[in-house]
DNA sequence: TTCGATTAAGTTGGATGCAGCTGTTTTGCA
DNA sequence: TGCAAAACAGCTGCATCCAACTTAATCGAA
């Protein structure tokens, strides 16, 4: 009957699900009333999770209604410029401050990667993960935090870098040389490792961009 | 009669408001019906605002009701970790992007607050105005976004250091050196003088909380 | 007197009603 | 046929209502 019941989350995480998944996309408008009849709930939820959702700048505002927002390059260009950052102080503080539970578990998620190298959807979810597990072992909630907004609002931006051909092989032993840094305690080398990484994963997007771009 | 009709602000802005000024502290439950009778508003908007309040963890939940976020030893520590980095992000983007009118603004801002060294409640507010202004230099909508954040979590620590004797000399010169190394177009020293003057704001936070303990 | 249980008060979460604004369509006139 | 004006439909924002739950209080029994 009702098929949101199995899955007991809240109107916030269906609407974030359903961007993140691309059933909205940027530029498509998100209207109250049709988000309640979608999720079975009433208005007062929806509404709820949409300004929350506008205050992460997931949403904008066009007029008086909500919209998805969307990025341009410029947007785009900003955001990685932010991403290498935290996301290099990230690897910092996890080879300062990791267990070595932790370090053990990152060089479990690169070996079993290894095998997901030609399935670009599935490596995404595996990249998110290990990315995720680094920023945890920085034990830095706000790092989290802003890392976390970070790439949602990277779910704005329609493709994965990892869709590029021979991406998925190359960011693996990038993976695995951030994670040797973090084994050594090695903050320096981590941080460079990651903020490079972060660096050729935007060059990607760059030229994914360009070809869509000629292609029309 | 409606003290608040005068500022045609809404609720977000006026809970975030009483926060920053300390009408509510940390810890401090906030009540939905008591906050819609004091600003004059049904609870809808109150719940909308307090619950985007929640979602940048300015508020946390106690059960089932709201309260003021407080921070611990180690998350101010955490917080100080981030700021470093995205303060010095934004020096350094600001040494590369600023507009030489913004840059103009900077060296009168340091010129100006000379003059309040020894009012510290004013010498806050301009600290404030010093520091975001850097980060609108860095024109980068996101940088901006994460520091706001931020900064607002930064409001939830009782005092500021500003307070201490002989800190907004101090601090003062300290800006000067950072407005110097953006004016020079001197990225790396810029970065640098930020980031010192964050450790050396946290240390002297340190300090006074140290002082504050063994007192009270 | 103290502990437990039952009841009452208060508060949150969700639903619905209503007014006001916006954007569109239709109709009338040139 | 084209343009303007007016009516209309749709949506948002705020208020109020209702139900569920949590917590506090009171009463009774050991």
């Amino acid at each position: 009957m009702n098929h949101h019941r199995s899955t007991q989350k809240d109107a916030y995480a269906l609407i974030l699900e359903a961007i993140d998944v691309g059933v909205y996309r940027p530029g498509d408008r998100l209207v109250e009333s049709d988000l309640a009849e979608r999720f079975g709930v009433s208005r007062t939820p929806i509404r709820e999770a949409l300004q929350r959702l506008e205050t992460q700048s997931l949403l904008e505002r066009d007029g008086r209604s909500l919209i998805v927002a969307s990025l341009d390059h410029n947007q785009m260009a900003e955001l990685y410029v932010v991403r290498r950052e935290l996301e290099g102080l990230a690897a910092r503080l996890a080879a300062q401050h990791a267990t070595e539970e932790e370090i053990r578990v990152l060089q479990e998620m690169v070996k079993a990667d290894d095998q997901l190298v030609d399935d670009p959807t599935e490596l995404a979810k595996a990249n998110r993960r290990f990315h995720e597990q680094i920023h945890l072992a920085s034990h830095n909630r706000y790092l989290v935090q802003q890392l976390n907004l970070v790439h949602r609002t990277m779910a704005l931006m329609a493709t994965t870098s990892l869709a590029a051909k021979g991406r998925g092989k190359i960011a693996q032993s990038e993976h695995k040389g951030i994670v040797d840094a973090i084994s050594r305690r090695d903050a320096d080398a981590a941080a460079d490792a990651l903020k490079d990484h972060i660096s050729i994963a935007f060059m990607t997007r760059l030229k994914q961009d360009a070809g869509d771009r000629s292609k029309g």
